[in-house]
DNA sequence: ACCCTAACCTGAACGCCGTTCAGCCGGCGA
DNA sequence: TCGCCGGCTGAACGGCGTTCAGGTTAGGGT
């Protein structure tokens, strides 16, 4: 019983960043594994699912390699994992075409794409803030890093495309949006204070 | 020349909050109207561009009554306003049924939903905020109420259908993560310091 | 009264899409 | 050798956005 899923899936990469997410079509998939569609119904339920599957790939390539698997938490203090978490998620949506949108509906369909969040969620849990707040600020940072993460791809892709019309966007933009809701979040914490507060 | 376009987008909006975005088709659309779907292709060039003229009207609809037109910029301080803006925004939305979808789509494509970024922009510019950071804090503040609402009307929507499983979410999430975000952008303010800073 | 213009719409098709289902095939353990 | 079963086929179903040549209708200028 050999599994053809995870083939299926490094396929379905393939073929997401050379055609996009539009054109990442069952039959176009089957047709590219040399497969009528029906059969990828025998690994997955639905399109969805299969999609799920492909977003946490993506997610999981561009995952920086852990030293020990073992220490689940890195070192550091909480602000500079939680920069570290969200500069990785960003990209490893940039890394694929339509890496941005893939993952965002994933995660707003909910079926998938859950670590970022995770792992925001565990940065968190050190920096001394109220637990009821800490929810809030996760996907408060979770919906800045997909918002943003689309904006600047849909803005690059429209970009290496015909339509150059739009001015480049700085290169700085989402660390600076990144420190405006990590600020926010410093805030509210008990021991940390503001910087140069 | 009777124009039928606000008659399509008015019928749009309800085949909208009836059935859904995805049920939003050109043939039920159509059907609804009383005409065939290519009808439709002579008053729009596409479906995108229609979602778009109904994501305006939805955005239209929620806007609060401006007593004066004339009078563009309301009164209150910056902040204020931006809660203003961010609140309407996130409850036009939240008025029909997938609006957020709807409305954070056609942004995200560009041809429409500009509104809610240009009066963000003009409060801002009264915030004696960097010029340069202006622009970051506007589409950081929008990507937050994009997310944070889409979420919301997900999970309100999932618990109005049968899968109750989620826990309700705290109703004051909203502005909870829209305070975060906007202490980051006051933080960055020359004039304005931080509340009890 | 006439016609022209222009908006509006029809009917039919094109080429896609996700999904379902009965049934075939081939290798492998018993 | 047999049976099982995962993997797949072939064919269809009902839908989708979109195009296009041509028909219909209403109004205003002459």
């Amino acid at each position: 019983m050999s599994y053809r899923r995870p083939d299926i899936v490094a396929r379905a990469v393939e073929v997401l960043d050379t055609y996009g997410l539009a054109d990442l079509t069952m039959r176009r998939l089957g047709g590219e594994l040399g497969v009528r569609p029906s059969a990828l119904y025998h690994h997955f339920a639905s399109k969805q699912t299969l999609l799920a599957a492909v977003a946490d790939e993506v997610l999981a390539r561009g995952r920086a390699p852990r030293d020990t698997p073992r220490d689940t938490v890195p070192d550091g203090s909480w602000d500079d994992r939680v920069v570290a978490v969200c500069t990785e998620l960003r990209e490893a949506m940039l890394a694929y075409r339509d890496g941005a949108e893939l993952v965002a509906t994933v995660h707003a369909f909910g079926l998938g794409a859950a670590a970022p969040g995770r792992d925001l969620a565990a940065a968190l849990a050190d920096s001394g803030l109220d637990p009821a707040l800490a929810g809030t600020a996760t996907r408060t940072l979770l919906h800045f890093v997909f918002g943003h993460t689309l904006d600047e791809q849909t803005h690059l892709q429209a970009g290496s495309a015909g339509a150059i019309e739009d001015q480049p966007r700085e290169r700085s933009d989402f660390a600076a949006g990144l420190g405006i809701v990590l600020d926010g979040i410093r805030l509210r914490c008990r021991v940390a204070p503001p910087p140069r507060g």
